[in-house]
DNA sequence: GTCTATATGTTGATAGAC
DNA sequence: GTCTATCAACATATAGAC
């Protein structure tokens, strides 16, 4: 009552393990199941389907997403590359899952949700019509940041967004 | 004789086709047989296993990362970038297919040999021992630039390098 | 080289006892 | 809340006819 954790909140925890070492796709119910030492019965107390844990997981960044999009104002390159590097920091574990199997965001609406966000930080940093280099510019600043998030993520987070933000606002402006 | 085509090349096609689409692990090889007109038995004719048609289709980027690993030399960083970008591009549909599940690494040594190929490219950009930004600048020059090659599949390749690479050696140098 | 038919395992999901 | 038992649908893979 208090805890609304339990059983449920450890079978996200364990699901979210499972799901970034190995993907999305390629993790079974089964295995979820074995990891916590119940049968997977069990986990369709706790979840309507399949999809619904997934979605349970991935719910906290789609959220998130939502509400950067809509707050997104023009200001200078430096402080929008900045919100966009702790957005990605905030849910790194749920972007490597991502990254890892896209095929998870078809189904959901996340697909159109990633590239509607991608396609307004781009217009803010750029302005309304950029030349295919400055394109491709903004392209290595935010996939750079991105993998960054994802390969430097046992750094503190003080000192990857720094380096990070500093790095994509060069390739930016080159 | 004259043509080890046929049956076989157009297999590996179709396979590359649905890997690209839906990921590797989630393509069957009803998929792959229905799409070519043919019965699954057909495919085992020409193939041992899955798994053997899924490493005919990597080999060639195993291959030339050996290659590209064992011939890397010291030079300056520009030229650098440009060989690890039209690595990249040579391979960018295979690139697709592991970017969008890495899963498809494990088993094969691929891992290990994208880790080999970075860890020595990285050490050629940077010197011997580098700090932490100057690690995190590499990671947003290199992962930024094999975004590109994901993103920008459509442009011409001059084009395209051109601009990832001044904005891979921008980023390097912030 | 390609087929039909089948063996064998795994998946997501449900029924019903405790 | 968790179990045993089971389902239908799908996977990879093989045997053997043509």
């Amino acid at each position: 009552m208090a805890r609304p954790s339990d059983t449920k909140t450890r079978i996200q925890a364990v699901a979210r393990e499972l799901f970034m070492e190995q993907g999305v796709q390629n993790t079974s119910l089964k295995q979820i199941s074995d990891r916590l030492g119940i049968t997977k019965p069990a986990l369709y107390y706790h979840f309507e389907s399949r999809e619904a844990l997934v979605r349970s997981i991935l719910q906290p960044l789609l959220d998130d997403l939502d509400t950067f999009t809509a707050t997104l104002a023009p200001g200078d390159a430096r402080r929008l590359l900045e919100d966009c590097f702790e957005l990605m920091w905030r849910h790194r574990e749920v972007l490597v899952m991502l990254l890892h199997d896209p095929g998870t965001m078809l189904g959901l609406d996340l697909v159109e949700r990633v590239w509607e966000w991608r396609k307004r930080l781009t217009a803010l940093l750029l302005g309304p019509s950029p030349s295919a280099a400055a394109r491709i510019h903004a392209t290595v600043a935010i996939g750079g940041m991105s993998d960054c998030v994802v390969e430097h993520a046992s750094l503190p987070f003080e000192e990857v967004r720094a380096a990070a933000v500093a790095a994509a606002l060069a390739a930016l402006q080159s």
